[in-house]
DNA sequence: CGGGATCCGTACCGATACTG
DNA sequence: CAGTATCGGTACGGATCCCG
């Protein structure tokens, strides 16, 4: 199979079953596809303009070859990419965001901001809150 | 243990090693925190004032007490959300969003209004791509 | 260069049952 | 009412090897 063990967070139908929370599930919706491990550094390299594979390896950086085109398709197949190959020698592949993925985008720098800001009051959040909360470990030593 | 096999998605010490791709990073940090299943409506729902355990159950609708509970944990965690609990008869909790989560909150609502102009466009975007990218299942018939 | 396929660990998430 | 503990499924994500 081409991509069996992976086919992200695919919805069968994309509606709820009620209606009621369907504005919640949208948001979901939305998340689920953008709010993979790698998406957004994606979605906003491929804003800036076409980017090539290869590229788009060293923007990320820390992400695999696997997740790199796994995403990527998945972006695609949501329209969120255009995947365009230029039929030369060494293939050459770009990949640009679409005007809907660039409406996105203005809100993925928004919260990238918003993560810059306060990245720190999290970290310490975190500190304190592990402090004052303890795995109370049932672990008695030996 | 109490939450062992649920850690959610901590890291260590939530800095990249290298530093170099420190800014995109950041955005899979607050995506991470924030780009749970049930943290967006979660923090929506708390976003508008003090709200109930049983309210919020409600409120998300599809989400189980147990994931409730974990989503609930980890943002207070993060500092994101406030526990406040009334030592009354019928235990009362309330959970409130931080000024920090409310920044987050403008992103959130754009974020949702995104998904719902585009949901319709997402759909046909999906169901065009399977449509002309089969899986060429090996399975042949008998 | 730009992928595809496979193996495999782990995180996430849901259902259920029990508690103060 | 507001949780907590346990079981188990599955999606996600990484490493590695192979291919046009």
């Amino acid at each position: 199979m081409t991509s069996q063990d992976d086919r992200c967070v695919s919805d069968p139908a994309g509606q709820t079953p009620d209606g009621t929370q369907a504005r919640a599930c949208t948001v979901r919706e939305a998340l689920d596809r953008v709010g993979g491990k790698w998406s957004i550094g994606i979605l906003i390299a491929a804003s800036t303009g076409p980017v090539r594979f290869t590229e788009l390896e060293r923007r990320v950086e820390g992400i695999s070859r696997r997740m790199l085109t796994l995403t990527l398709r998945n972006l695609e197949r949501d329209g969120l990419l255009v995947r365009h190959v230029h039929p030369t020698v060494p293939p050459r592949v770009e990949y640009t965001a679409t005007p809907m993925a660039r409406e996105l985008y203005e809100s993925l720098v928004t919260l990238t901001r918003w993560a810059e800001r306060h990245r720190e009051s999290i970290s310490a959040a975190r500190a304190s809150y592990d402090r004052e909360h303890p795995v109370a470990k049932p672990t008695r030593s030996v």
